[in-house]
DNA sequence: GTCTATAGGAGGATAGAC
DNA sequence: GTCTATCCTCCTATAGAC
């Protein structure tokens, strides 16, 4: 019987750890699809087939589901950086970061914050895991950018903070999804499109 | 007796006229600061000093008041359009409908909507002046794209169109809010920032 | 921790007097 | 056309039983 308890236990714990990725699942897709304020934690119950009450036993507030979304797509940022090339140049690192950013904007998997709610702004930044990932994200790109600024290759006149907003700024592009709605291109294409528009600007070269 | 009446009628209706402009100047300050859904009716109907029933005799819903501010900022790019120097070559007219626009957002004068919301979607689409005006705006911004491309200033190799909504996105880019925010650069300084990572690209030329 | 049921309140829209 | 007062729907959050 010494035994049972411990594997009871993190059976348990691992259940609770699932049900909560499906809960984050969901409001990372329905973020994606309506944004924050058209998403209601109605929806997101019944998404994932439980009960609404049953849903703020896991997470306190509808700022804290997002948050939570968001620390997700952090984490998932970070992975994604560990596993680049590290023989790549890191101008090329750069290029696969917001590559695969918009990938996941078209994908549907990339949660849409208002930046000017409040309640959530204050969410957010409690989230210790969201900002400790955030955090780092910008550390790794900002020592890419400044790192391509030396070699010459981004322009060096940039400040490397404009740099840094205008590659995360390609996340939550309108373009994106202007460009898929014209069903003129497809998603790879319209990839190429706006990481060229991004560093190599509209004007002739 | 017979020359009052045209005179009182011309009257109230230029009252009327007065009045409906007030309005449509408090929602597009309210919109371009906290969004649409974050608007509500009555915070415009305090703003304009009016009770929120009076609001509904000249706006039927909240869609159209945005509608509304809508048509009134493209009627506003229209004129801008107009007063171009007829001299300044296609990409300089170009460069400088998109500094106006981002000086619009810093100066907290364009509206930002959802792009998702449908009731919002088909209440903009159904706006005869709006549209229109959009119309006219994309076909000279559009005709200013080609004339460039094809005097090879302007990369030939991307798509008119999402040039034309590439300049577009510049009225809705984070970017500019949160470089206001960092506090590091002046309204003109981030134009110019802005306009160059949007003409010129982030890579060194 | 899961459920059903409901509190509590915000906000869009309208009724009806003047 | 302007007002006051109100309706009614929707949504976040919680109570309380199991």
């Amino acid at each position: 019987m010494v035994s049972t308890t411990p594997t009871k236990v993190s059976f348990k714990a691992q259940m609770l750890l699932a049900r909560e990725d499906a809960i984050i699942q969901s409001v990372n897709r329905l973020l994606a699809e309506k944004g924050f304020e058209a998403m209601t934690v109605d929806e997101v119950a019944a998404d994932v087939g439980i009960a609404k009450a049953s849903l703020y036993k896991h997470f306190p507030s509808k700022e804290d589901l997002a948050a939570a979304a968001m620390a997700s797509v952090m984490r998932r940022a970070q992975v994604f950086l560990n596993d680049l090339p590290p023989d790549a140049s890191p101008i090329d690192k750069l290029r696969r970061v917001v590559a695969w950013t918009m990938g996941l904007k078209l994908a549907g998997e990339m949660p849409s914050l208002p930046s000017q709610n409040s309640s959530l702004r204050s969410a957010l930044m409690g989230h210790k895991d969201y900002m400790d990932g955030l955090m780092d994200v910008s550390d790794r790109l900002g020592a890419w950018i400044e790192a391509a600024q030396k070699q010459g290759v981004l322009n060096p006149k940039l400040p490397s903070i404009a740099v840094l907003y205008t590659l995360y700024a390609r996340a939550c592009d309108p373009v994106l999804e202007f460009l898929k709605i014209g069903d003129l291109y497809n998603n790879d294409e319209i990839i190429a499109l706006v990481l060229s528009t991004c560093f190599e600007g509209i004007e002739a070269r």
